[in-house]
DNA sequence: TGTGTAAGCAAGTAACTACTTGCATTCCCT
DNA sequence: AGGGAATGCAAGTAGTTACTTGCTTACACA
């Protein structure tokens, strides 16, 4: 029982890096330390053995985001800090899915699975925050969520390829973004009604 | 010497439908009705092939933005526009190529020149807004054209696959990601010092 | 009229692909 | 002690891959 996941496990890491068609039941093999002919009795064929270590690649969580904005700059902040380190630790495996999910849609469907939650939640909280009253005007939240994580994922996507297209230092570029969304909805940083205990902690979780 | 575009553009319609394992010279002879031993007279191998079709691929000009901005609003809606309008054009092809880059750098180098061209672009754009006074408050140019430029980039590449995640309708999106920068920067659309023809216009332009 | 060049066609090569089969080994459970 | 399940190993199958070779056809140009 063992083998079997040290199998899913290497046909995950295999096709992040070669994606469907370098991702030989050879290589798979090699690289769980098994035999070949194991891959197919566990599983029966390749593209099953992928369709459920896609399965499993897919099936994580998501940062929350509290259903009652408190501060908005410091939980934006986190949220989008979290999401970016979810992706840039997954870069090479979106990237592939992504590629290969024209050709094979029904193999990689729970790839959106994360990326519409963090959607749902997020326009959640800015509605949650207009109703609040502390966006100075009228806006489309699923524009705004569109932009704020469009911005995240280009980032956390095309950094390693382009660094001087996007903002530096790469550890504050989450916050840099949620911050410039927050201006666009016109939440005002300065007026903020914590204390400073948690502005404090706020700055070190940032750093 | 017809034969040879024909391959090349072949190449490239079927890179970007299957990538580069599954671009096979087979496959490409047919695309481009051409025997397959023509391929390798012409260009030697598969690689050389696959080289300069991406190099004539990404060889492509972009919507220019003026020097001097005068009216931000529409200037920046209708690069948006069309800077989205490249990026859906292309998506396969761009899936295919980011896909491919971390196993085959040095064949889709090309691939970044559009994008790095379109930062300096943007960036140069919203310093001349910054210098005319015309943004409301300090800003970073390099966060805001990567905010814009990732919004963007992410609906070309996911609308397909979630399109419940981006706002409708599609047609409208580039403006509205380009017009929520605008108020992330303080450019205040009411108060333009344009005269009443230009507002005239830019209203048309933007219905 | 002759000559070079680009192309097609048929066949073949060596390597790799997913997948199968038969047999031997290990280990757990009763 | 014995039987069954999981695994390894060696070998093989049929198809595909990039690429080559030898020969033929068509056409432009001098």
């Amino acid at each position: 029982m063992n083998s079997r996941n040290e199998i899913l496990n290497a046909a995950c890491r295999v096709f992040a890096q070669l994606g469907f068609r370098g991702c030989t039941t050879r290589r798979i093999a090699d690289a769980a330390g098994v035999n070949e002919v194991t891959i197919f009795r566990q599983f029966g064929s390749k593209e099953a053995l992928l369709r459920e270590a896609m399965k499993l690649t897919h099936s994580v969580g998501l940062a929350p985001l509290p259903d009652v904005p408190a501060d908005p700059d410091r939980e934006l902040s986190q949220w989008s800090e979290s999401f970016i380190q979810h992706l840039r630790l997954r870069s090479s495996m979106i990237r592939k899915t992504m590629s290969e999910m024209e050709e094979r849609p029904d193999m990689s469907e729970h790839a959106s699975y994360v990326p519409k939650q963090a959607s749902a939640d997020l326009c959640h909280y800015l509605i949650a925050l207009r109703r609040q009253g502390k966006t100075a005007e009228k806006f489309d939240p699923k524009t705004a969520s569109a932009m704020l994580m469009g911005a995240i994922f280009a980032d956390a996507m095309g950094r390693g390829m382009m660094p001087d297209v996007y903002p530096q230092p790469a550890e504050k570029a989450a916050q840099m973004y949620a911050r410039l969304l927050l201006k666009a909805l016109g939440v005002e940083n300065g007026l903020r009604r914590t204390t400073n205990k948690q502005t404090k902690r706020t700055k070190q979780l940032s750093a």
